[in-house]
DNA sequence: ATTATTTCCGTTACCGTGCACGGAATTCAA
DNA sequence: TTGAATTCCGTGCACGGTAACGGAAATAAT
């Protein structure tokens, strides 16, 4: 840390023969100032090499600067109930920052919902906005518009194809495909293994789980190429129905005893896996959601992928308030981060 | 956010009577303040819910605080040299609070060189220390020191009995042991198992693989009571030694296919078995080294367990932080962190 | 009782920015 | 030319805390 190095607004006021005030004017183009003394500022900025002094100007304002978190809406017990969480344990230490962090909710099945969002979102002015997105075209059109305003936006669990984003937070899709296929069959040969799927994403043109399922077919195929991988599609809405196909479909398949689901979703299966009990049966699913986690514990799901969605946005927020604070971009854009692998005897340090 | 509602020193000043100055230093406890005085403030401080501005304080103060690291020196691919690189990671995001956190090294064989380090960080006037400990009653006695001198402290990676830290942040040993089992035996039935041990662990009266095995031998106990555990003990110095030792218990087990270290030295086997494949084999080993990391990937180790040490100090150094700038205490003073599960398929987004 | 110490404590000048207020300089209208 | 309306710009206080300085009060020394 300098000493006596540091430019103030009063260095670049002596320098430019004008006073504080105006030097501020032009730093918060606020108007009120001539074209020559506008130019003679900011030349001065840039020779002298002026950075403001993000304490003061905190102090002085003594406003939190609002950082806006764009995610779907947290039904409980669902997956993006984690992502806001991670929001909540992060604004503790964010907001010593000088960022208060806001959640700005969408109905993932409503893109109107979306556009609400993203509109409420900018009358709050946001220094920044975390996005987790899921309609494609709708985000990059908000993403243009944060660009045109000039305000830094990350996105984090998955990436459209934007490309002025700030950083990028999530899990490698194809590479957790092919990990969990990894720990399904526990690195044996096994001989016959059951994707459960939901199906309105086989029907929906952006299935979320396309590359991660990509990833455990080619698993499969490398490492087990003699073993048939079926495909099982529920409704996840329909708790009884869940229960009649898993029913009808096991009659058929009585020895299938390698059960995954590539969503967050593996909960839905637990009721019906602990009516029939089978003690060599593996099961893995995704996330670490509550319910997810509890049937860990008790032995019915033998493994979970996990991504940290909480480290995620923990992450998209420090790297905001990096850039926003201090100007400093991220090491890297995108950022897979580690894919951890739950079992009943991690989950409880978890 | 509250609008007025924000308590000064002022506020306090007033509320007691004196003045901003003794208010101050009761709050930074640099003496020089009654007996009497300093309880009226304390006690105000209490009623009125006062909280630091930070922002006024870094602004005011324009100098960093240091925070003192004690860990022993980093040996090229040791465990220790991932503490250290944790230590940089967080520096860019702690000094914007306005702290530098530096390094003190001491050989983790020798006394001396560590009360040598806790000199030097005395010296330094630290406003925090994060200590990993290795010598039980010399840590106490510095942290003994510490305690006098009101520097708050937080430890990593082990714990000696003291009680007056303010946090501490590793991996649980016993369940991390448990863990270990489970993935050296797949969670199947396995004929036999070997621990490769370090000899001058077993000679020192504090081994620090202790309670790690006693919770691999209770899993095993439980889950494969059939299993014969051995026992072979080697000198991390001597490579050639190693060859030799595996080669001659080898050729009296050649049925044993599954082997651990409870420590982070599993690479050290690597050569040997490197050069004696066997595609059945289970290795499992402990920490994210270069070296470890390196035979995960190639196969030779099936899996290593790992605990972030970057994350631990990173956590140790956030939680001085808050304290030190914002007298919050961490929600728990003991913090056991996630175990994390390395294998070929995820180690690449570690 | 007087002087010398020590212990405590209040005062005050910053730290670098934000912003309101009012005044000077310039332009426009008459 | 003069008064009014605009532009521009400087001054000064506020933000909350830090720490040096010096002085008052309490205690010890003479």
């Amino acid at each position: 840390m300098a000493k006596k190095e540091t430019i103030t607004i009063l260095d670049i006021a002596r320098h430019t023969g004008l006073s504080k005030g105006t030097v501020d004017r032009v730093l918060h183009n606020r108007g009120e100032v001539s074209k020559k003394s506008h130019e003679k500022v900011m030349r001065a900025i840039e020779e002298l090499g002026y950075e403001p002094n993000v304490y003061a100007s905190l102090l002085a304002r003594s406003q939190d600067l609002t950082v806006g978190l764009l995610v779907p809406a947290a039904e409980p017990g669902s997956f993006w109930e984690l992502v806001s969480a991670g929001a909540g344990k992060t604004a503790g230490s964010v907001e010593t920052f000088g960022l208060s962090p806001r959640l700005f909710t969408y109905d993932q099945y409503d893109i109107d919902s979306f556009r609400d969002a993203c509109r409420q979102l900018l009358e709050a002015r946001p220094a920044g906005v975390v996005i987790a997105p899921l309609f494609q075209e709708e985000t990059n059109r908000f993403a243009r518009e944060l660009e045109s305003g000039g305000i830094p936006y990350v996105f984090i669990d998955s990436k459209p194809d934007t490309i002025g984003h700030l950083a990028y937070f999530g899990m490698p899709p194809y590479q957790s495909g092919y990990l969990c296929a990894d720990q399904l069959t526990g690195g044996q040969d096994i001989p016959s293994a059951l994707i459960v799927r939901i199906r309105r994403d086989r029907d929906s043109r952006s299935d979320p789980t396309l590359n991660r399922r990509a990833g455990f077919m080619d698993y499969m195929e490398q490492y087990c190429p003699e073993c048939p991988v079926f495909h099982l599609f529920i409704d996840p809405n329909d708790p009884a129905g869940i229960d009649r196909a898993l029913d009808a479909w096991f009659r058929l398949h009585p020895d299938v005893r390698h059960i995954v689901m590539l969503n967050s979703r593996i909960h839905l299966l637990v009721p019906w896996l602990e009516r029939h009990p089978d003690r060599r049966r593996r099961v893995v699913g995704f996330d670490n959601l509550r319910a997810n986690m509890d049937a860990l514990r008790r032995g019915t799901v033998t493994c979970l992928i996990a991504q940290h969605p909480e480290e995620q946005m923990r992450q998209a927020i420090e790297a905001l308030a990096d850039y926003i604070l201090r100007k400093k971009l991220p090491e890297n854009k995108d950022n897979f981060m580690h894919m951890d692998i739950l079992t009943r005897f991690n989950v409880d340090y978890y």
